[in-house]
DNA sequence: CTCCTAATTAAGAATCATTCTGATTTAGGG
DNA sequence: CCCTAAATCAGAATGATTCTTAATTAGGAG
């Protein structure tokens, strides 16, 4: 599942401007790494990504991945997702949103609904802490896996 | 953090029927390591409960955890949190609720509310497949974080 | 444009969480 | 009290992620 062009581009701007910024190197793995995941919709884990990138960089190293993917989200220009067993999985869109996860397959993807994202649960929460951010995770089973059973 | 003894002691009842039910032997390891995922309101991973299980069964093996684990899973007595890079969490309130996340020390706290838990989501995500549950998780920094900086 | 150097990378070893294997023990039915 | 399938234990294996070290490179200075 692909990210529009346009879209992508203005990711990739973002990410280069936000690099500059940190004073850090604008290497060809940063850049392919980056660019691979603003351009899937399909939250990927490090291996997929690396896989991806491969094609354009051959001589890629895994370890580049994961840590050029843990530099991205230091820098706050991507997410980590945790899933409960799997491998962590990374997502480009920085927007304000949520996850749609399909129990049977693990796909995972996003919806936008601006009710949801005006929640206020602030008052339920007193005792625990401040809060950040509010993400809903709606689990179901995917129409592929649906159709397969 | 600790769970009130009555309640523990229903999620007790509960966990033994249900391995009966299962037709499971009921065995020493099964007990310990389910009564103590059942007192605890932090969420712990397998290595926590282990440790807290050896001081009863101080022969029990971090295998046998894992694995206990598991079938409870697999029996619909506990949940398994995913989280981005820890170990696995799991969780034995199996009550309709959600979770406060501290996004620096890990903590995870429960909380229940019914407008919330109320909330229909359907309408937005046709097209993705059905919805099975909606879970909401609220990210923040806790007291003791924010006390500390 | 060339040189320099600190930052970055590649490769493989190391670490950590989790699962598997095979021999031993045990729950619970007869 | 036996028997046996199920469960456990210990340690090896696997898979994901991080670390170490030597080689490479981005980008600034000259
Ligand atoms: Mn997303
Ligand atoms: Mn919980
Ligand atoms: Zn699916
Ligand atoms: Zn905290």
């Amino acid at each position: 599942m692909k990210i529009e062009a346009h879209e992508v581009e203005r990711r990739v701007e973002t990410f280069k401007a936000a690099v500059q910024e940190a004073g850090l190197k604008l290497t060809h793995q940063r850049l392919e790494v980056f660019r691979e995941l603003a351009s899937s919709a399909d939250h990927p884990d490090a291996h997929g990504i690396y896989d991806s990138v491969k094609h354009r960089l051959p001589t890629v190293s895994l370890d580049t991945v994961y840590r050029t993917l843990r530099t991205l989200s230091d820098l706050g220009l991507i997410n980590m997702l945790g899933t409960a067993g799997e491998s962590i999985r990374f997502d480009a869109n920085t927007r304000k949103h949520h996850h749609f996860v399909c129990v049977n397959c693990g796909l995972v993807r996003d919806f936008e609904n601006e009710e949801l994202s005006a929640l206020q649960v602030q008052e339920d929460l007193v005792g625990f802490g401040r809060v950040l951010e509010t993400q809903i995770e709606v689990r179901g089973i995917c129409n592929d896996c649906r159709n397969k059973s």
